[in-house]
DNA sequence: TGAATATATGAACAATTGCTCACATAAGGA
DNA sequence: TCCTTATGTGAGCAATTGTTCATATATTCA
């Protein structure tokens, strides 16, 4: 009984480690959700395309500071962007952000 | 039409800026499954409890760095704990964490 | 073409993070 | 009681991160 649980452990360890990289990209995920701002951006999108402009508005940080944050959530595919003149607008490549996001609000809620 | 639309886009970020703390805490939530280590922790924990030594066995840190990491999602009431002896077993606290992986599983698979 | 507006980018910096090392605490067994 | 094993903790450190500032690029309009 004792050793069935000790195996148990072991199989679980080996299929940790054998996923290892699968894993590590798993928390490269969770990163992109873990900064405020992102989020913020994140959950705006849920909701409509913006622009750049629109974005830093309601956030308090500069232009500057939101493209950089656009930048890694498209270089990471969680939106993507169209021109419109001299705007950019973006918006989510797809619905898994909303699932994810919705997914850690029903954790908030308790 | 154009209004309108500048109508919503306002909506929405009033009820970001509203909800700001709510966002702040998604993103702290987030933050923990953020990190290869923790996360493997957590993955490890929707299977079986475990100890400590049996955790920092699979995870290539020291007893130490497991330790600190199981503080932060003790502190973050992720994970709770039960002593036997000297060992320390520490376990998921509800099934949040596991959907939460299961979300971005989902994603990864594409 | 030149000015104005929107966005992107690189450098620099402070803050945060995750780890190790050394040591403290706690429990069990000789 | 002393030794051993399991875990927790604080200091210190290198790496990463999120931001700002200055500047570059791109598009529109006069």
């Amino acid at each position: 009984m004792e050793k069935e649980n000790q195996n148990a452990i072991l199989k679980i360890q080996e299929a940790i480690t054998r996923n290892s990289e699968l894993f590590e990209s798993l928390a490269q995920l969770y990163k992109l959700f873990g900064d405020a701002s992102r989020i913020k951006i994140l959950v705006a999108l849920t909701q409509s395309e913006m622009c750049v402009s629109e974005i830093s508005e309601f956030l308090s940080i500069t232009q500057s500071a939101v493209s950089h944050q656009l930048r890694i959530l498209k270089s990471s595919n969680l939106v993507k962007t169209r021109r419109d003149g001299k705007n950019i607008y973006y918006s989510l490549t797809d619905d898994h952000v909303r699932t994810i996001i919705d997914c850690g609000m029903e954790h908030i809620a308790e």
